[in-house]
Parts: structure tokens; C-alpha cells; sequence
DNA sequence: GTATCTGCAAAACATTTGCAATTCT
DNA sequence: AGAATTGCAAATGTTTTGCAGATAC
């Protein structure tokens, strides 16, 4: 994969939010700044695990939750069956392809969302999430078979 | 708990979505239409096998991923830790409370979203969570502290 | 009588926890 | 040395699966 953050400043941007910088949270926080495929633990674990032999799931498991913890990153609800995460904490709105299982993102400002909340309720976060087709696999589907209806 | 819908209309209505109304489905059902909680597998079985000791979990499973493949009930994304369901599959927003832990509905028409998926993307269903403090959880933590600025 | 549905038990995952070993300063 | 972090293994909780028995038509 080709790095877009150096690490070197990956360990400042930590540092800054209050995380000590250690080798394997640095892996992490690049792994997860340098992908936009919104992953979960396991796929982290998964890539990260042939270059860090000794790299646990709880590891992992930790880092994303302090992340979190700290504000540099969300956890996202999307998939029933695993938690997936995404560095971008900005308001954006995150669209789930029923195909291929990847998680895009699309622009959403506040002035898009006009909705009222109940009296008395204050929301400290708030997500957008479609689930659908995504163009790559509905061009797929209608090459595949031009003409059928499906 | 009182039934606000009848269990003969249930069986039509499970019928009409090509859903065989067994004694456990209707019941499962009802107790998702007349409950306004969004409940869990495990809400509706501990709520339900009091009254039908032989009922197993798995048949709760079972009938709640079938309303949800017949489209008369959604599986709400707002729970990290289990899924929850809403036999309201009209467009409405979900507020989720940190302390409470209850679900709200909230006015959503479509006219407040206005965002753009991007080119060649289609949704067929659109969730919209946010997180938060329900006026409950804020005037009981008022009126515990009405000094102390938590 | 056959097809479907149910319930139990086991299996499969995701996630959390406790603790000992390791690392960093 | 002392504090924080990591990694393993076990525990927990949710969901799925296989199958035998029960039920419905």
C-alpha cells in the first residue's frame, strides 16, 4: 500500500490528542487514515498482521476504542455483524453497497439535514447511513446481462 | 401489556406479506407493532417466554429475519452490541439515548434530506441515528445536581 | 402424509477481560 | 525501577446452523 501520511507525523497527530504513539498505534492510525475502505478490526488485523507478526486483535480492538475515545475517529454503524471504523469524523454520510460490502462516503452538510429533534433532546452525534447499489456493481449487473430485468 | 391490534388481524396482515401466521409469529409480531421500544431478539423472548414456555430464541430470530425479508419490519443499525427492530419501515429518524439507552422515533420527511448520492448509486433504504441525551436523562440530571456543571 | 415450522444444542463469530510478559523512559 | 502497552487465552454475548420432533394443511 502506498502512504499518503508519513509516520512521523501520524505519532505528532496522536501525541496531540493525548495518545502515546506506539509503534503498532501508529501502524494502525496509517492503516486506517490511508483507506477509505471504513475497515473493521478484523480486516486491520488481517493487513497489518504479516508485517507485525506479534500484532493481537486486542490490539487492535484497543487502539480503534481510544481512537474513539479521543475523537480521532468514529465507529460507524453499518454492518450487523461488525463494528467497521473510520477516521474521517467530520459530518458525512456513508452509503453501503448490498453487493460488494464496500462503504463510500458522500458529502452531507448541515444544510442538508433539516430535521427537528424533540424537545428537550440533544444529540451529540449524528449518522446518515443508505444501503443500496453502488455504480461499479450496477454497471456490472447490467453488462453482465443487458437485457434481463433483474 | 395491553393489545392494541387484534391477533386475527395480525395473521392477515403476516399473510398478505406471504408470512405464515403461526402462534409464534403473531406474537412476535404483535409485540413488535405494539411496543414503541424497538426491542432486541432477547427483549422480545424474555418479554414472550413467560407466557410461551416452549419458545426458543432461534424462533425469534428466524421470524424477525423473515419481516424483515418480506420488508414489514427493519433492522435498526443504532446498537453496537445487538440489533434491534422497528416494524415502522416508513422514513423516520432514530434518536438513541446514552444514558437511558432507549430508542425515539423522530419526524423525518424527505424533504429534510437534501443530500445527492453520488452519479449511478440508488438507495432503497435510508437511516438516519443520532446519538445522544433524551429530555428525561436531562431534567433527571438537572434536578440531581442543579449547581454542578456535568 | 408431506411440507413447513419449531426448539434445542452446538458452533461460529465479534468483542471484552484478566493477567503476565514486554517495552519505554 | 515504574508506568504504560501489548499479547495471549479464556470468558461473554450475539447470531447462525443442523437436526430431530412437532405442527399444520
Amino acid at each position: 500500500m502506498e502512504y499518503l501520511v508519513k509516520e512521523s507525523e501520524s505519532g505528532n497527530y496522536l501525541n496531540e490528542h493525548g495518545i502515546k504513539p506506539s509503534y503498532q498505534r501508529i501502524r494502525i492510525w496509517n492503516y486506517l487514515i490511508n483507506t477509505k475502505e471504513h475497515p473493521s478490526v478484523d480486516m486491520i488485523y488481517r493487513s497489518l498482521a504479516p508485517d507485525i507478526p506479534t500484532l493481537s486483535r486486542s490490539t487492535v480492538y484497543n487502539s480503534l476504542s481510544l481512537f474513539v475515545e479521543r475523537g480521532i475517529a468514529q465507529s460507524i454503524l453499518i454492518d450487523e455483524s461488525e463494528t467497521r471504523y473510520d477516521a474521517d469524523v467530520s459530518l458525512h454520510g456513508h452509503f453501503h453497497c448490498r453487493i460488494c460490502g464496500r462503504v463510500y462516503d458522500f458529502a452531507l452538510d448541515s444544510s442538508s439535514l433539516k430535521f427537528r429533534l424533540p424537545q428537550g433532546f440533544t444529540a451529540d452525534s449524528t449518522q446518515v447511513c443508505c444501503q443500496g447499489i453502488c455504480s461499479g456493481c450496477a454497471d456490472k449487473k447490467s453488462s453482465a446481462s443487458p437485457s434481463a430485468a433483474r
